[in-house]
Parts: C-alpha cells; structure tokens; sequence
DNA sequence: TTGTACGCCGTACAACGTACACTGTTATGA
DNA sequence: TCATAACAGTGTACGTTGTACGGCGTACAA
C-alpha cells in the first residue's frame, strides 16, 4: 500500500504527501501508469485491460504497477479522474441558457465517445479527485444563468448527465455485435416463427435489431430528440430567458 | 452447446424446439436454473453469481450447468428476460397520459429496485426474449394517448426509461460505501486542506460524500425533481391533452 | 438386444488479481 | 565512513473464475 488513494487522486497539489528520496529512483510514476492504463482502456477497452498488460506496455514486471497503484478497482478511479482534469472545457462565456446547457451536453457525448470504457466505471470515489471535482465545478457554473438554487441547480446538472450517459452507451458500438451478426440470418427467421401474430409492435424490433447497422443512427436520432426534450423541460424551470428565442 | 440462445429465449413457446426424450431424466431445466440464478443475484448482486455457486445451490456439479445454459453471458440474457416476463404489468387503462408515462416510470424503478443487478446488464440480446419483447410491447401501449408517430413514441419511451435507469442507479446502495465511511474520518481532512479556497461549489461535493446516509435522500430528491422534468418535455409533444389539468 | 442421444460429472487449463518474501539501491543519521 | 532505514522492483504462489474435453451411465428407438 503506497499511499491512499485520496492522496493518488491529488498527487499534484503542493500539500500531497512526496514520495521519500531514498532507494533507486522510479521508472515509472502513478502519472504514467495512470496514463498508459488509459491509453489501452481508450484502444481495447476495460475488459482487457489487465495489470499484467498494463506493467508489460511499461516495461516492468506485473508486481511494480502495486508499487504505484493501491489496486485495479483504485486505478480505474485514478483513470476516471484523469481524464476529467484533462476533458476540454468549452467557455460557457456567451450565449443564453439553452446554448450552454447544449454545450455541456455536447462536450460530454464528446468525451464519453473518446472514452467509452468511463460507461463501465460506477466507483463513486471518483467524485473526490481534482479533475472530476474541477469538472463539477465548471458545469455548475454553466448552468448558473438558469436562476437556480443551488440544489435545483445540481438536480438539473445530473438530469442533464444521466441523459448524456444514457446516449453515449447507446451510440457505442456493441462489442457483441458482430457475434450477435453472425449468427442472425438463422435467429431473424426463429424469432419471426416464435413471434407470429403476437406483439403488434415486434416487427419493428425485429427490423431495428436485424439492422444493426442502423443502431448507430438510430440512437443519433435518439440523443436529438433527447436533447431536445431536456432543453424543453428545463425551460419550464427558468421562466425568464434573456435572449432565449435566439438561442438554443 | 444445448441449444440456441434464441431457443432458450423462447423455451416456452409451443414452437420452440422439444428437449429428445432419450437419456435419464433431467434433474434440472433451464428455466430452474435461471430461476435459481435470479434468485441468487437478487440476493447478493451479479458479482458473486458463480457458475459453481449456482451449481451447488441446485444440487449438481458445476459442469451440469452447462447443460442447460451455453455459458455465463447467455445465462445473464435468459435471467434478464426472466424478470422482464414476470414483472408486474399495471393497467395503465384509465388517466391521461401524465398518470400513464408515471406508471410506467414508478414500474421501472420498482423493478429495477427488486433486481439492482438488471443495471450490471448491459448485453442488448436481452432484446430478442419474449419477456423483453412483452415489456416494450405493453409499455409502447402505456404512451399511446401522448399521439405520436412510432419513431418519436420509440425515442420518448426510451427518453423516459434511460431516466428511470439513471436513477435507480443512483438509489442502489453503493456496495463500496462501508469501505468509504471507514475511510472517512482520515480522507475528509485530507480533502479539506487539497480543497483549500478552489472549487467554491466543493464544499458541497465534501458534505455530500460525507454524510454517505443522505446519499438515498438525495437520489429521492433526483428522482422526484427529474420525474418532473420527464412529464414536462413530454407535455410539449402532447398539445391537446385530454384531461390534461387533472392528473399527472 | 443393440445403438444412440442425452444428462451428468471430474479433471484440467488459462487467465485473473494480488499477498508475500526477497533483492538491490539510495539518501540519511551516527 | 559506515550502518540503517526507506524505497523500487521482482519471482513465486495462491485462490478464484469460466469453461473445454472426454468419459460414464441412462433411457428410449430400432
């Protein structure tokens, strides 16, 4: 156990506790196993993501990554924090509510997109590392022009990022799918006979699911839609809209 | 390989494919050892749902699972539309559309509490089984009177049960949470001081985390303020509503 | 009676996370 | 200068997982 994770996730600010000067000096850091863990999460994803792949990618055996990370479940954590201190943030500068409300949402599909392994990611600890706390930070301040109080603010912020979450994972490609592909030309003609008169709206799932080519736009029309819908009910919260027809 | 996953799906369905009759009688079907697996994982979660486990709790060898059950992603599908078969169906007859989009909504969470690990599936074949194909058939009848066509009903009712997904999720007792309040006492100063100045919303973040308990009372909250949110986006496709001043 | 399809099971394997004991290296205190 | 303590790194090993494979016995079909 090196250090806690509590200091792992702030190991960059000046009060973190630094590591001793003696013994030989690191080839590696928690820094860049953090940053290699995320590069093969971003390229294969986080089943196949494991400690000996991870220390073989660094040039060390298996057991160093321990030297640096308390455990797997810490370092998906300390990756998930990672990448929200290093997620763009747009300036929320100009614009009436409804362009920077889009704007979070927006920058949120965008990421979740370039890190689709954060979909997998549910330890709640990752709410107390700089990144995801400065990220907090930022939308919050985002969505002040809708005239909130502070926990109607947070409610509409995580409404808004539930959404998000929800198209992201629907817009990424299913790892199954092609296994699921493979084997359709016998089930479509099963699942038709199994289905038979019944469920009056099954031929459209039977459509949707045999073209699983059209999940992607599908799930496109989905997030629009979506969108628009969040943005409707939000209006609904901010009775007075300063440039509100013009934007949005 | 017993037989197909879609068979499995629709072992019920008089046109499924008949077990032979050849060889001792099977001591177990596939219908109880899905059974019996729903019932583990509702008691002690999907992690600890074993192949061996569930084989020692029906009273066989762990292989003999896998007479009834190609394998463990399969068993996860045929579990999932178990339970999607045997929810509870309310009659979403009388009240307008509010009172019905509700029912649906309050249905889903109900669900989704009785079996938190439904939120660890994510595999979409589920889609394929008659339960599941049931559950979506009744609920695209439930947003019937909102009067729209069958793509923008499709997107609404995914709209609403992405949002009752996010917040059961937020009411499932986080299973890491012991192992964080023991931490607490020590990480929450530690935290203070990185915080310092920076972040002025953090303090919040630091009184939320710590008071661990608040965490359902908050997500009820989420749940109550978002549900809200769902019935007025969707209030803006519905314009002539009957009844519409009533209910909801 | 014989063949065959089938339920059931024991063994075995590869892969996983990681505890533990150990080696070698460096800065520090005497 | 030297002993010591702190530290990075490693090899081995353990328990656990899903499941491939082959064999055994049973019950129906021919």
């Amino acid at each position: 156990m090196p250090r806690d994770l509590i200091d792992l996730l702030w190991r960059d600010h000046p009060a973190a506790p630094a590591r001793g000067q003696r013994g030989p000096r690191a080839r590696v850091t928690t820094g860049s196993v953090v940053e290699a863990a995320v590069a093969l999460a971003d390229r294969d994803g986080l089943a196949t993501l494991t400690i000996r792949r991870l220390a073989e990618e660094l040039g060390v055996s298996t057991m160093s990554v321990y030297t640096h990370v308390n455990s797997r479940d810490d370092l998906l954590v300390l990756m998930v924090d990672a990448v929200h201190a290093g997620m763009e943030r747009p300036s929320y500068g100009q614009g009436g509510w409804r362009r920077r409300v889009r704007s979070v949402a927006e920058a949120n599909l965008a990421h979740l997109g370039a890190h689709p392994w954060l979909l997998d990611v549910t330890d709640q600890r990752s709410a107390l590392g700089p990144g995801t706390i400065a990220k907090y930070d930022a939308e919050l301040a985002a969505l002040y022009p809708l005239g909130l109080d502070d926990v109607t603010r947070d409610a509409a912020l995580t409404f808004v990022l539930d959404f998000v979450r929800a198209s992201a994972r629907a817009l990424r490609p299913d790892p199954r799918a092609g296994e699921l592909a493979e084997h359709w030309p016998t089930w479509s003609v099963r699942l038709a006979a199994y289905l038979g008169g019944d469920f009056p709206l099954a031929r459209r799932v039977g459509a949707a699911a045999g073209a699983a080519m059209d999940a992607a736009h599908d799930a496109g029309m989905a997030w629009e839609f979506g969108l628009a819908r969040v943005l409707d009910a939000l209006s609904a919260l901010a009775p007075q809209q300063p440039g509100g027809i013009t934007d949005g």
